[in-house]
DNA sequence: CTGAAAGCGCTAACAT
DNA sequence: ATGTTAGCGCTTTCAG
């Protein structure tokens, strides 16, 4: 037993012995309980800090069947991940809401996974719930782990359900808004680079694009897949220019990939906004930073962070939130049309 | 006890019920021991995928004392650290190669905070070890907490210790010999945008730029703190040439810093390099992004990160890695001097 | 308001 | 090679 208290640490029972009342007394002080004595509540903490007691994690989880822990697991290769500002200002704000609670994050970046850890993490009890960012329609995973836990998903999941909890922004909406912009501005050639069209929000902006360039009796002019990142927004510029297409305004569904294209119109003598206007979408930190500062549909993202923590807490609180959270996204004004 | 099942999750008693074993077997083959027979392993691998079982881990942490977790610990505000592709890479290096072990990793994003959740998390047991990324010498919590489980840092701890586990860049080295490309190209006039003087990046880069500087018989022109972000870096450009100072190189001990400074200087009218050549650090993405690129000293950050978790999971595995790792910069030429 | 007792699911000696 | 036996440190009825 004392061989135990090497390592340093104290147990309930060393702290219960210490304040001299029983093991669940201290587990009620520890708990909040109200159900204890003004003096044994005093002489518990006395003892707490004394010991520098810190409840071990496993045996509480192990007893009361709660981890106080969620997932954040991300679909994406990492360098994705890590590389786009999107997820950062995600993770913030779920990192924001968590942090006001008792409850601690753990991520997971889940593609390049084929051992599936994430899915045997989540299964073997590790977390209370899990919050799921951006998972394409390929992704097996996603199912089995909300058949475990409960889960938010960041964004429309891919075949949504009835009792699917997500928040996303207005895609539709805001890429029709961002394109109309664009119509008003008196452009009628008008091309997208789009995400991934696996994506809802790849789906989700062509469509937008769509329907403004309809509404405003105006037909596509052309559609390239951007896949959401920077080298691939270049590579679809370039594949357009190839394809001897010469767009007098670009709806990209991403910053970056707008800055990939702006690089390569740029090399091809293409001047923006004189020769080629272009709105973005996300109003991420490069919008800024590019060089003509780009206008872009500014998405909430720390909002949308702490927006699903905040569901997904609420639905482990017992709690029942709302299935669907749309946020709305707003136009900034800049250089690029 | 059939109600327990109502949650779906197997327990190992099930599994050697189902296999005909007792569960020290099924814990046996659970791990890995090979003192089992074959067709006792053939039976319980049966029984483990019929029942869909996946180890508690709780029970197992607590039975073991083990957690298979590790922490990693970022002691910044939460945009630097996303927004920092320095960071990006670390993660990603440290990730890749956990992702290769049976270990998981939990991040924690510790602010200064009093409450200091990360600190109890850690005290918990909730993890084997910990990675401590780019702490200030101000972080008071890193102590306890490498107090309390296997710690390795990034980069050279604020105050080391004999028994610090650290990676690190040559910090000195690579800085001297980017201000040696600057003298060797020809220039004289040479100031620096350091990072925080409390960072011992930061410390150690101005080093190198100042032994550089004594080996040729120069001296420093001008020395500012841009804070390792890209707005702090065009302050400092700011300040410099607020004071009447006109380098003609300037040492930028990062890349964003150097992007900020860029702004600024392209605005002042300056052009880079012909005015003022710049040699920046890091290589992150941004040095091939900027106009004019930018020469600057590649920093191996993915390895660094590799490195760290390796050196961590070798401890934990009581195996004696060294003790300091230093790993080589690389100048990488480009066209900004 | 408090304590005793019974596990939570698993690992790890120790026998056999 | 396998089973038996104790716990790991905590929560949680259940009595009192």
């Amino acid at each position: 037993m004392s061989l135990e208290t090497v390592r340093g640490a104290a147990t309930i029972e060393e702290v219960a012995a210490a304040a001299g009342v029983s093991r669940s007394t201290v587990s009620r002080v520890v708990n909040g309980s109200t159900a204890v004595s003004p003096e044994a509540l005093e002489a518990v903490q006395r003892a707490i800090a004394e010991l520098n007691y810190v409840p071990n994690r496993a045996a509480r989880s192990l007893a009361s069947r709660q981890t106080h822990a969620v997932a954040l697991i991300v679909p994406e290769d990492t360098n994705r991940f890590f590389g786009d500002p999107f997820f950062a200002a995600i993770v913030s704000g779920i990192h924001s809401c968590l942090n006001k609670s008792d409850y601690v994050m753990n991520l997971f970046i889940a593609s390049d996974d084929p051992g599936d850890k994430t899915t045997s993490y989540v299964r073997s009890g590790a977390v209370d719930g899990a919050i799921i960012v951006s998972h394409h329609s390929t992704d097996l995973f996603v199912e089995r782990i909300a058949n475990t836990v409960p889960v938010v998903y960041g964004g429309r999941p891919v075949r949504e359900r009835e009792k699917d909890y997500y928040v996303d922004v207005d895609n539709v909406r805001g890429a029709k808004d961002a394109v109309t912009h664009l119509i008003e501005s008196g452009y009628s050639q008008i091309a997208t680079i789009t995400g991934p069209l696996t994506m809802p929000a790849g789906i989700d902006r062509l469509e937008g694009f769509r329907q403004a360039l309809e509404a405003a009796g105006l037909s596509e002019l052309a559609v390239e897949d951007g896949g959401f990142s920077a080298e691939g927004g270049a590579e679809a510029m370039r594949r357009m220019l190839a394809r001897g297409i010469r767009p007098d305004a670009l709806f990209v569904a991403s910053d970056l990939m707008a800055q990939g294209a702006m690089g390569v119109l740029n090399a091809a003598g293409l001047r923006v906004p004189s020769d080629v206007a272009i709105v973005g979408f996300d109003d991420s930190p490069v919008a800024s930073t590019v060089s003509p500062r780009l206008t872009t549909m500014r998405q909430p993202s720390f909002a949308q962070g702490e927006r699903m923590a905040q569901v997904l807490l609420d639905r482990l609180a017992g709690k029942h939130p709302r299935h669907v959270t749309i946020l709305e996204t707003e136009l900034v004004l800049r250089d690029s049309v």
